[in-house]
DNA sequence: CCCGGTCTTGACGCGATCTTGGCGCCCGTT
DNA sequence: AACGGGCGCCAAGATCGCGTCAAGACCGGG
């Protein structure tokens, strides 16, 4: 997931857009003033900063240029004046882009798209490895030592969902609706089945389940 | 030296930016409609594209979906419109970045200096090899000991999609982005047709493909 | 204007996968 | 001891996803 840091002084614009971004699948943290910026993106790294130029303690350029020393991160610059020389001063301290205000949600979003996208960004694999067994999530790829061992769609998609709330319990509902959307059955035993399977093919022993246990009346846990 | 081609119908706008653009010393080409631009871009590769939107052949948006199909050249879209629609297709088409006239020069500038700033990271040459065969991904040629294959536009890119995450499991959804764009249609079978050709061309066997395989219900893999 | 190459679209068959219903076991409750 | 909820397990049938083929649309060049 794209994680995006928002620094704005106005708390109403902070919200709509993290409204708006998160509804789109972003992962959103928010600074109201350029020291906390620099310590959100000195500790969190985001994929993108939406960095607003009217800030109360420093000047957004003063923040933009202190991000550059010390990161590459891509910066969408945002500003209610439009005078050239913000815009030209600010591309060249080595912003990515740069928009002012208002803008519509859309441009903003198709401009975050755009940045991150030329800007390459992988995110880390979700990688668990027990004793021989390598399950690596993002990647969709499962071994056991030398051996590739094949999950389907929704066995994966079981296991992602278990191995991103590793070692806590999981809901049957939760799971359900993670897999099958809202509108599932209450009333199936999908997941008794695909269990058993996923037992199958990555238990050392099905019939005694480790790494996959299930907590009954409740749910699911993945333990690693 | 950088070299800039200005894309505009308008004489005076194509002589304007070329006077200021050479008087920071880049060499610019122009051209005044969407074919000559695409002719131009394909023969001399410019470093970056100033593309004007109101062309009388080719809609600005055609030639930069064209322009997409074979380079990942660096655009920037000039409009005197100043509907979000307008950025938000351009940029997701894969422009670089987007300036509404009146805009003044310095600000042009600011934004080509950024934009091919960015694209100066450049990539070192793709190539991969395999037994006999030899994919130079960045120069779209493929080879079998001495004889050329020809691929298509299309295989290419989808090729170079896979080549790019070389080993990992793309899935069919941003294959279809990257390839058609985000509109692409779920319920289509595009790349079950063109992974065929490509799978014809390129494999050994292609009903035994060992290049490209397939993850059923998720994706391709290109393994080298 | 025609022609060759390319891309799109629909149809079909086959194998993998998912769903569905039923059965038996374990275990706590009555 | 009987009962029932909850689960693992199985197997059959339905469905899905993929590769394949072929016909038509589209496009650029001669």
């Amino acid at each position: 997931m794209t994680f995006v840091l928002v620094v704005d002084d106005d708390p109403a614009m902070r919200r709509t857009l993290s409204i708006n971004l998160r509804a789109r699948d972003y992962d959103v943290e928010t600074a109201g003033d350029g020291r906390s910026a620099l310590q959100i993106v000195d500790e969190r790294m985001p994929d993108v900063v939406l960095l607003d130029l009217g800030l109360p303690d420093l000047d957004g350029i003063a923040v933009l240029t202190q991000l550059r020393s010390f990161t590459q991160v891509p910066v969408i610059v945002v500003s209610a004046r439009t005078e050239s020389d913000d815009k030209v001063e600010a591309l060249d301290l080595g912003a990515d882009d740069f928009i002012t205000k208002p803008f519509s949600i859309e441009e903003l979003l198709a401009r975050v798209r755009a940045t991150s996208r030329r800007a390459g960004r992988e995110e880390p694999d979700l990688v668990v490895e027990v004793d021989g067994l390598r399950l690596d999530v993002t990647d969709s790829r499962a071994t056991r030592g030398e051996d590739e061992i094949h999950l389907t769609p929704i066995e994966w998609r079981i296991v992602e969902v278990l191995a991103r709330h590793r070692g806590r319990l999981v809901r049957q509902a939760d799971l359900l609706t993670a897999v099958w959307g809202p509108a599932y059955d209450t009333q199936t035993n999908y997941l008794r089945v695909h269990m058993a399977s996923i037992r199958r093919k990555l238990e050392e022993d099905a019939a005694n389940p480790v790494l996959f246990v299930t907590e009954p009346g409740m749910g699911y846990r993945f333990l690693a």
